[in-house]
DNA sequence: GTGAAAGCGCTAACAC
DNA sequence: GTGTTAGCGCTTTCAC
C-alpha cells in the first residue's frame, strides 16, 4: 500500500493537518516544517488518494462519455478532443460504449451516477430520455452531441449544423446540374436523421425543384440499410441522378448496391456521402463527401463541461453548432450528368 | 443531492447497517424490514455512492487503460473489446489518450495511481520502464497489449504473433515466386518492430532466400516513414519486385511513393499491408494484409484482468498470444511477378 | 436480527 | 503556524 497523509504525519510527529497543508500548498506552513514535509513525501513516495478526496470534496474530477460505438471514426475522434483538453484540466473519463443499446445506454448512466461523475457527455440513442432528465434535474451538467433528445427545457449541446450539412451536400449536386437528387437519410425521430432530410428539401426549394416523395428514402445509419435503400431509389425512380447519403456507414452500402446494378459512380449516379475519411486516400472513385470536424466537436463539448464544471450552478444552455465541411472529390463528377 | 444510507435509516428509524443489509444482501434481516427498506430505498431514489464504497473496500471497481492513440482503428477496436468485456463484470474504465508522448503516458500514470485504479491496461510508447515497474512492483494488475517492454522479470500481456505476422505475410509473397521481397517495419527497440521483421527474416530463411539488407528499412510506423521508406526501398534496389508494410499507416505512405515513382501496384510491385480494415471496400487495388483480432485482444485482455483482479494477488505473468490473419485481395496479384 | 462504533484517507473549520 | 476534531458515505466487526 502506499503512504497516507497520516503516515508521513507520524513520521514527522506532526499533524496530518498540517502535512495536509503542504501537499496542498494551501495557507502558510512554516518553511522549515514545510521543507521537511517535502522530504518525507518524497521518500515515502506519497500519492495522494483522490477516492478519499473527492468523498470529502464531493467532486471526482471525472466525467463520464457514454457513445454508441467507439469504433466508429466519428466517436474515436471526438473522444480524441474530449481526453484532449479534460486531460489538461485535471480531468479524466470514464468512457462507456453502449453498442447502440438502450438499454445498456441505462445501465452505464446509473452506474456512472454512482460513480458520482462531476460530468456527463452523451451520444444517446435512447428515445426514452425519464433517466436523462433526472440526471439533469439532479444538476449534474450534461453535454449532448451528435444526436439530441427531446426534453421539456433547453440544454447544452455541441452538434454540427446537420440541416447546412445536407443544403452543402445537394447545391453541389444542383450546381452539377442535377434535379433528381435522392437522398438516404436516418431516422425522422433522431435529430441527426431529421435535419439532414431538413437540408436537402431546402437546397430543393430554394431552387425550385419540386420534392418527390419517391426521392426521399430512410435507413438507420448502418450500412445494409444503406444498401437497401439504394436499391429501391434505383428501382422506384429510374430518372435518378444523383444521391446524397447521410452517413459513412450507409455510404458504403449505397455504394454496393449502386455497383450491383451496375452503375457506375459519377458517370451514372453522382454520390455525396458523409464521414467518408479514407485515409489511405486510395478509395476509387474517391468520395465526395460531408466532413463534421470531430476532433473540434470533442474538444468544444470538453470547453463546455468546463465552464458548467467552474461556475457552477449556472444554467447555460447553450447550443454550439459547429460547421460541416464538404470535401469535393470524385464521386460528383464535374459536369451535368444524366443518366 | 441523491440520499445516503443514512436518510433511508432515519426515515425508518432504523440503524444504517441494517439498511447498509438490504442494500448488500448481506446476512440476514428480517423479511418485514426488509420490505419496508426496499420500499424507502425506492422512494428515495437511494443509489449507492460508490466512492465511500471504494474508500472503505479498497477497491474502485476500475480499470485504467492508456494507449497511444485512441482514434486509431486498432485501439478503438481493441477497447470496445475491453469495454465490452469489463461493464459485463462491474467494471468501468478510465481512458487516456497519450498521443504517442512517452511524458503524457507518465502524467497518466500517475493520475490513474491516485484514482486509486484496481488494474492497467497499457500500450506504452516509453522507454523507460521505472515508473510501470514500480506499479508492478507495488502489486497491481498490469496487462499490457501491441508493444512490450522489457522488464526485469516476466509480466502479462495479450498480443498477437508478430513474427508469425510477417512469416505469413512473406510466405504469400515467396508462394507467388517473389524473391526480392522488401520490409518496412518499425523501431527495432520495439517488440511490434522487432519482432515483425524477424518474421520476415525467418521466412526467407526457410525458403533459402538470401537476406538482402538494402530490402531492409525501419520506419516509426506513421505514414511519412512508411512514404519515405518506400522510396528508398525503391531507389536502393531495382530488382525489388514486392514489399511488406508492418503497420497501417506506412501502408497507406508505402502505396503513395509507389504510385508516385509511377509504378503500379500489383503488377510492378505486389504489396502485403497491415490492419488495412477498408469497411467501403472500396480501396483500390483492394489490399492483401495482415489483419489483428482487435476485439479479441481486448476482450482476452479483459479476461485475462478479471482473473488477476478475482484471484488476488496471484501472479500469473501469461503472455496471451493471439492469432494473426491474412487477407488476401488484390495488391499482390494472383501470379508470378518481375519487373 | 439489529445497532453502535470504528475507520477507510482526506479536508476544513475552529482553536490555540 | 499548527493541532484537534468532525465528518464525507459506506462497510463491518462486535455486542446484545
Amino acid at each position: 500500500m502506499s503512504a497516507t497523509l497520516k503516515d508521513v504525519a507520524e513520521k514527522l510527529n506532526i499533524s496530518v493537518s498540517t502535512v495536509s497543508r503542504v501537499v496542498n500548498n494551501k495557507s502558510y506552513v512554516n518553511p522549515r516544517t514545510r521543507e521537511k514535509v517535502l522530504k518525507a513525501l518524497g521518500e515515502l513516495s506519497y500519492s495522494p488518494n483522490q477516492v478519499a478526496r473527492s468523498l470529502k470534496n464531493k467532486s471526482t474530477n471525472t466525467v463520464g462519455i457514454v457513445v454508441p460505438d467507439i469504433s466508429e471514426d466519428f466517436f474515436s475522434h471526438v473522444i480524441k478532443g474530449i481526453d484532449y483538453i479534460l486531460s489538461h484540466n485535471g480531468y479524466s473519463i470514464i468512457l462507456c460504449d453502449t453498442g447502440e443499446k438502450t438499454e445498456k445506454e441505462e445501465l452505464y448512466l446509473n452506474l456512472l451516477i454512482e460513480k458520482q461523475i462531476d460530468g456527463l457527455i452523451l451520444a444517446t440513442v435512447s428515445k426514452k430520455h425519464l433517466l436523462v432528465q433526472n440526471i439533469i434535474d439532479k444538476g449534474l451538467p450534461v453535454i449532448f452531441i451528435d444526436n439530441l433528445p427531446k426534453l421539456k427545457n433547453s440544454y447544452d449541446s455541441v452538434i454540427i449544423d446537420n440541416t447546412k450539412a445536407s443544403h452543402m451536400a445537394v447545391e453541389h449536386l444542383i450546381k452539377l446540374g442535377h434535379r433528381c437528387i435522392g437522398i438516404i437519410t436516418g431516422k425522422q425521430d433522431e435529430t441527426t436523421g431529421y435535419d439532414r432530410l431538413l437540408g436537402y428539401k431546402k437546397a430543393l426549394q430554394e431552387n425550385n425543384i419540386k420534392i418527390d416523395e419517391s426521392l426521399i428514402t430512410i435507413g438507420d445509419f448502418k450500412e445494409k440499410s444503406g444498401y437497401d435503400s439504394m436499391k429501391v431509389l434505383l428501382d422506384k425512380n429510374r430518372s435518378i441522378t444523383a444521391v446524397y447519403v447521410a452517413s459513412s456507414k450507409m455510404t458504403y452500402g449505397a455504394i454496393k448496391a449502386i455497383t450491383e446494378r451496375g452503375f457506375r459512380i459519377p458517370e451514372d449516379i453522382a454520390l455525396v456521402g458523409f464521414d467518408i475519411h479514407d485515409p489511405s486516400g486510395l478509395i476509387t472513385p474517391s468520395i465526395t463527401t460531408i466532413i463534421q470536424p470531430e476532433e473540434n466537436i470533442g474538444k468544444a463539448a470538453a470547453e463546455l463541461m468546463l465552464k458548467k464544471l467552474n461556475e457552477n450552478g449556472e444554467k447555460f444552455n447553450q447550443k454550439i453548432v459547429l460547421e460541416p465541411n464538404i470535401l469535393i472529390r470524385d464521386s460528383c463528377g464535374a459536369n451535368k450528368h444524366k443518366r
